[in-house]
DNA sequence: TTATATAACATACATTTGTCTGTTATCATA
DNA sequence: TATGATAACAGACAAATGTATGTTATATAA
């Protein structure tokens, strides 16, 4: 290919091979030299190799197609949507599950799931009947969080104060009441840390499975 | 390996090669192999021939690592997230992109971009400031659509509606005025089709690229 | 039992792919 | 001009990988 200036086709060999492994298709060096018109393996395996030296991208050794994203950029993961709370936290039974969503979290944070949300006593907060809320299990609650709470066994999301040693469930709507159970009707499931609404209907991935 | 009845090895190669492709990371016909510890490569070869004659995966003839899931089983890709909305549908400026999250939508879908959310014009729709509407390009608009919209090359998020052949953009906050901008002036650029918000935060993808 | 279908194995070969060695070209700078 | 750094090219080889041929084993049904 033409000669360029330094540094220029790497960064446009960085851009290809990341779009091509954000696609799941990790690209040989071969398929590299091509897209650029090189006329030589070299030409690319050596922007390669120098975008590994860089950081910029990781090299299973020996393996074919083993160029990766290093670790901080990856991506994400399916996590179950349930049409209601499942009972514990490790339990969820099959059938309830809708479906999964590829949703973004850190690796170490276990339980994860998608609740869609039934009702409008979270309107002010944004959040219209039939959102999906993503919630993350057994973390922290602070001042103003929004939780998922069972309630003599029935679920809700709310927002989350404490009060006087008191804990107060607070809709976002000013037709719904302030509740303040006794702490042992009452469960926090988790929180909510991502709130979607799918206008056109979700394609959940993983329904028709045969396996 | 041992002897399985008709049908059990085959389902969990292909959760097995599924999972693979879900992390971007194609497997070998020998790491097929060996990850089920089979002595022929032929032993997996088969069982991944028969998933491709029965649909459930396709082969990328001559390719190596060349399985794919088939394109309605394709969960989701990573787009890219904008501050403001690109002048042009394919050139998407890489010092614009906040970001990258991960998104379902059909393959043949083509331009599909995020949008941060800036004001309240929308707030009874529930679209706060700082959500990030994921928009199509190029698709057919109807009455009551959310629509991104260029306005004098100002970008802005509106109910679409059209009356007595003039166009109507409709803030969902009635503090707003109804928008009826001259043909010329406006620019529909796609259709609002799934609305997010991040509570803590988004761990977006590539933050901190050189490149 | 026999026949049939599927599972699993053994081995070999062709192609793809990674990697190596060496050379030439372009640009910036002393 | 000479020198160094990077880009790009040329050709070759070794390892990984896809693919083919033939065989043996297990289960089911006629």
């Amino acid at each position: 290919m033409a000669y360029t200036k330094p540094g220029v086709t790497r960064n446009r060999i960085y851009q290809f091979v990341r779009e091509r492994l954000l696609d799941g298709e990790p690209p040989t060096v071969r398929e590299v030299q091509a897209a650029f018109r090189m006329r030589a393996v070299q030409s690319a395996k050596s922007h390669l190799d120098a975008l590994v030296k860089e950081g910029r991208l990781i090299k299973i050794p020996g393996k074919s197609r083993g160029y990766r994203l290093p670790a901080t950029m990856q991506p994400n993961r399916l996590v179950p949507i349930v049409g209601r709370v499942p009972a514990g936290p490790f339990n969820i039974a099959v059938e309830e599950i809708e479906g999964y969503i590829p949703v973004q979290f850190n690796a170490d944070e276990q339980t994860v799931f998608g609740l869609r949300v039934s009702g409008d006593s979270m309107i002010d907060a944004g959040i219209l009947h039939g959102d999906i809320v993503l919630v993350r299990t057994e973390t922290e609650i602070h001042q103003g969080d929004i939780v998922v709470a069972m309630i003599d066994g029935d679920a809700t999301v709310k927002e989350f104060r404490r009060v006087d040693d008191r804990i107060q469930l607070r809709p976002r709507n000013d037709n719904y009441p302030v509740l303040s159970p006794d702490s042992e009707d009452l469960t926090i499931v988790g929180k909510v840390f991502e709130i979607r609404r799918y206008l056109e209907g979700v394609s959940l991935v993983g329904e028709g499975l045969n396996g």
